[in-house]
RNA sequence: GGCGCAGUAGCCAAGUGGUAAGGCGUGGGUCUGCAACACCCUGAUUCACCGGUUCAAAUCCGGUCUGCGCCUCCA
């Protein structure tokens, strides 16, 4: 299994720290509102990546927290004159409503950057006894370049930093060391949250956040630590500089980066107007589409979004659904039980659709590649499974694909729903109409009923019936 | 200014040295009362452009053009 590393900046062969464990972190969202799709990305690109280990045996220790202090935070709250903490449980609730509908498996630990103080602080403790952060004026900083290998995983170096055009000496704070110096404890500031501290009240600076959870919930040294692009520099580059500082160790071995998701090529962002929240597409879709539309492109590529894009997606899921309904349909009307010596072969046969799934996934988690083997996979079940074929070549057939949309996170079962007594009673208007070839009254029946959101298909097995 | 990514059919998108996967869409056909589903056929002599290396390049090297990102809160 190889895994592109962002240190490295090469595909390199996953070994995990314990056999047959793995340990990450993803960095989470800051809860000030809605999610938007660009927070989207990452969470269904690395449920995947969890699931795919999953699905090769590991047991995956995934942790992804939530950030819920922060400025925005604070100017929310300010802004409807309710608490902050008032405002990060609303969206925090809210983002897992999203994170349902999108399927993502709930993390091992969700850690809340509020409940995780004390350890901050004594993070911070350790990196000012061992001389990698000073004090001043109740504001703690890092002293950047204390850390030799600071730049590691950004490859910059802190030259070009400095005579960067825009600077990082705007601050505002000139009592810094050195321009490079970032915040780990800040002062509190009239009508902000605070917690008590050495160094006076006030709150952590951003990334010593996700040092000190990684730490407590994974250990020193993780396996795999992943987050946007964007997080890059500053955020995991000050991560690494305070975690491995402070533990005297190397921190995570592989670092994963997704690509942004961007809207008509163009970042997404609120002063453009381009801004969408994952609540927004799900009262056009059934989020499970934004899913598989975000798993059609390389994690590590940037990648597009629009409603077109989101249509072709829904076209081919709905493929891929149809064919796993059409099993289940089939299995239950099958004749015979046992798999006779062709079918075995064919059975046989379809593993290659597997195979090509998985070496797909395991070159650094080519999910545009897993799907078309899932597309070949269903092109085989459409040409293979009928009304002759046994109960146990149209489950072998079932299970093979419902392994490689699990790992995908796509649910290809819909749920069984009861209709209403009078659609139900207009279907059977309508099935006698045809039988009397009263053609009129059984297309207005049709029309009727999509008018209601429900789309009828005559199949030869008999009527069947979808949401639209 | 520094660092980096990308340019493959109408659209999306794999492939990164051995002669272009897959999906959506389009058009035609089979099936069907019709529609839908499904199936068959339909697509790039070619991978932004120009040079070079090689028996062989979309894939490697050099250059050009175009788009984008990071360097500041950001998934």
């Amino acid at each position: 299994m190889k895994i592109y590393n962002t240190m490295s900046k090469q595909k390199e062969e996953f070994t995990p720290l314990e056999e047959g464990k793995v340990k990450m972190y993803v960095c989470g969202p800051t809860v000030y509102n809605f999610i938007h799709i660009g927070n989207a990305r990452p969470m269904i690109v690395f449920d995947t990546v969890r699931r795919y280990f999953e699905y090769k045996g590991y047991d995956v220790n995934f942790v992804s927290n939530f950030t819920d202090v922060d400025d925005k935070i604070i100017k929310k709250a300010n802004e409807e004159g309710v608490t902050a903490d008032e405002i990060s449980k609303r969206y925090i609730a809210e983002c897992k409503k999203d994170m349902e509908g999108m399927n993502i498996e709930p993390a091992t630990k969700n850690p809340l950057a509020t409940e995780e103080i004390p350890g901050m602080i004594e993070m911070i403790k350790t990196l000012i006894e061992k001389g990698f952060a000073y004090e001043k004026n109740g504001t703690v900083y890092y002293r950047t370049r204390k850390f030799a290998d600071y730049g590691k995983l950004s490859h910059k170096n802190l030259d070009d930093l400095q005579s960067g055009g825009r600077s990082l000496l705007v601050t505002g704070e000139d009592e810094k060391e050195d321009p490079l110096d970032f915040v780990l404890w800040k002062p509190k500031k009239e009508g902000e949250p605070a917690w008590p501290s050495p160094w006076g009240e006030g709150r952590p600076g951003w990334h010593i956040e996700c040092s000190e959870m990684s730490k407590k919930y994974l250990g020193e040294q993780i396996d795999i630590h992943a987050g946007g692009e964007d997080l890059i520099f500053p955020h995991h580059e000050n991560e690494i500089a305070q975690s491995e500082a402070a533990n005297g160790k190397p921190f995570a071995r592989y670092w994963m980066h997704n690509g942004f998701l961007n809207i008509d090529n163009r970042k997404m962002s609120k002063s453009l107007g381009n801004f969408f929240t994952v609540r927004e597409i799900s009262e056009k879709y059934d989020l499970q589409v934004l899913r598989f539309f975000m798993l059609s492109a390389h994690y590590r590529s940037p990648l597009n979004f629009s409603a077109e894009l989101m249509e072709s997606a829904k076209s081919g899921l709905e493929r891929i659904v149809t064919a796993a309904e059409n099993l289940k349909y089939l299995s239950e009307k099958a004749q015979t039980d046992k798999m006779t010596e062709d079918e075995k072969a064919k059975a046989e046969k379809a593993q290659e659709f597997t195979d090509s799934f998985e070496r797909a996934m395991d070159d650094d988690f080519n999910t545009a590649d897993a799907v078309s083997a899932v597309f070949e996979l269903v092109k085989y079940i459409n040409t293979t499974a009928d009304e002759n074929s046994s109960k146990e070549y149209l489950e072998r057939l079932s299970d093979r694909l419902h392994k490689l949309t699990d790992v995908l996170g796509i649910i290809v079962d819909r749920e069984k729903e009861i209709l209403d007594e009078d659609i139900e009673a207009l279907i059977q208007e309508r099935q006698a109409a045809r039988k009397e070839k009263n053609f009129a009254r059984a297309d207005q029946i049709r029309d009727e009923l999509l008018a209601r959101g429900i789309i009828l298909e005559d199949t030869r097995e008999g009527v069947k019936w979808k949401r639209a």
